[in-house]
DNA sequence: CGATTTACACCTAGGTGGAAATGT
DNA sequence: ACATTTCCACCTAGGTGTAAATCG
């Protein structure tokens, strides 16, 4: 009772490079077999958190889409009208678990630029039926709104610091406000998703742009795929939400052990 | 009643800059007649909140320096012994008010850090005077601890990136720790200090140690200097905190606007 | 009726000065 | 005496799911 994993062939493995040839040298940057640029074709990301991601994905990872996280400031008295489209203050919801991944196979010295986008993981809508706890598929997916990426907020920064710690997208927030005005990432509820992790070299090179083809590498895990809701569904993922969530502490009831 | 002035002419006004002629060129980067870089030399810098740095100064700001603030989260039973010198949590104490630039004149496309450090205004130790509300002098100044300098995070970025918002040092803490291990700066307790901000270019050249003297430019603005202490001294210092910092609001009595 | 929005209590995380305790 | 350290209540700022209200 787990919605339908559609085939993805095209989304590969977590790492979409294959083997490259460092010593291969062509248009005067080293290239690998893959034709891709020897700064990124040794790239390799590995996902952190995999085993609560996976724990998440047994069940049918749900994440929250809002329009406005926090109207108003607590304890102030700041009034919107019910017709105020959209307020001032910005907060959408994060992703839990948070994106996370420890990169290795960079070049020290080289600039680089980190990004994530989502791509739907099929064109179906879906609902929840309760009565059997289980996902169906609801006719076609709504249109989507154009794909918008996230850049890493620390992009962009040598190889040497991005493999100095765990890289971390807790910045990168998700909205169903399709006029979203704040760059946060914009997904249909109700509808699936694969995040997508993308590491791209900053060519200094004047002509640039007719390598970039060759200047990035992206990696996609598919335990990290979820379903896009405005509220959750599966009551299992509701209660490991509020069970490995910090910011939820307030929901649990027993203790059973940090 | 305020603290002797040092005469300080080595500071020099806020900008420490000298009128340059854009045109001239050297060794094949632009140089103005003071010597600097073209990138540096028309770089501007504006305090934020001066007003706000003013009636600190007219009183005599004051600065709190400590060892570590939070030693234990609250509600965590948590116990450093007595002896143990420094606890795991590093959160020494900002500055308030906080030092904050608007910046213009920089080449937007080149590559810029920035800084802070911290320079002794005189070699004298004070005392504060209750009965007189006034700073003494008290001997020669304690050996001071090496200078440390305070990089903003976001070093380094583009001019255009810097230009675009006011540039904050909130992340910039002080402290009386010389052991100090989490690269915060250190100060001497009951001693007057100089806020000092640089604007450095990134120079792209080979050997651009040599020219390292050409491509900066500091401003110290002499409304932002400051005595350390441990615990304020003077009480209008305490009040106008209070009443001005965010974080303070708890000791507030009535509340005469905001 | 299912999906979404709103208002809220309850957290995490950490920046304030006060007051008492501790040094020196 | 004076300077410093410690512990604290009280803030700011913002990330949680809940339950009720609303939308379509």
């Amino acid at each position: 009772p787990t919605p339908s994993h559609p085939s993805a062939a095209f989304l590969g493995g977590p790492s979409e490079g294959s083997p490259c040839v460092p010593g291969l040298r062509w248009a005067g940057e080293g290239l690998g077999a893959s034709g891709k640029n020897h700064r990124v074709c040794h790239a390799s990301a590995r996902l952190e958190m995999s085993s609560l991601w996976e724990e998440f994905n047994r069940l049918g990872t749900e994440m929250i889409v809002t329009k406005a996280g926090r109207l108003v400031p607590k304890g102030h008295g700041v009034c919107w009208g019910r017709g105020t489209p959209f307020p001032l203050l910005s907060p959408c919801r994060r992703m839990f678990p948070t994106f996370q991944v420890k990169l290795s196979g960079l070049d020290p010295l080289a600039d680089y630029v980190l990004l994530m986008d989502f791509i739907p993981l099929d064109d179906k809508r879906y609902r929840y039926a309760f009565h059997s706890s289980s996902w169906l598929a609801a006719g076609r997916a709504e249109p989507a709104a154009p794909g918008r990426i996230h850049f890493h907020p620390d992009s962009p920064a040598k190889g040497a610091q991005w493999m100095r710690q765990i890289v971390s997208f807790d910045k990168l927030k998700l909205t169903n406000n399709l006029l979203d005005d704040n760059g946060h990432i914009i997904l249909n509820s109700m509808h699936r998703y694969q995040p997508r992790f993308h590491v791209v070299f900053v060519d200094p090179r004047r002509d640039s742009e007719r390598f970039a083809h060759q200047n990035f590498k992206s990696f996609s895990f598919p335990e990290t795929q979820f379903m896009a809701v405005t509220a959750y569904q599966n009551h299992r993922i509701t209660q490991l939400k509020i069970a490995s969530n910090p910011f939820a502490k307030g929901f649990r009831d027993g203790d059973p052990e940090p």
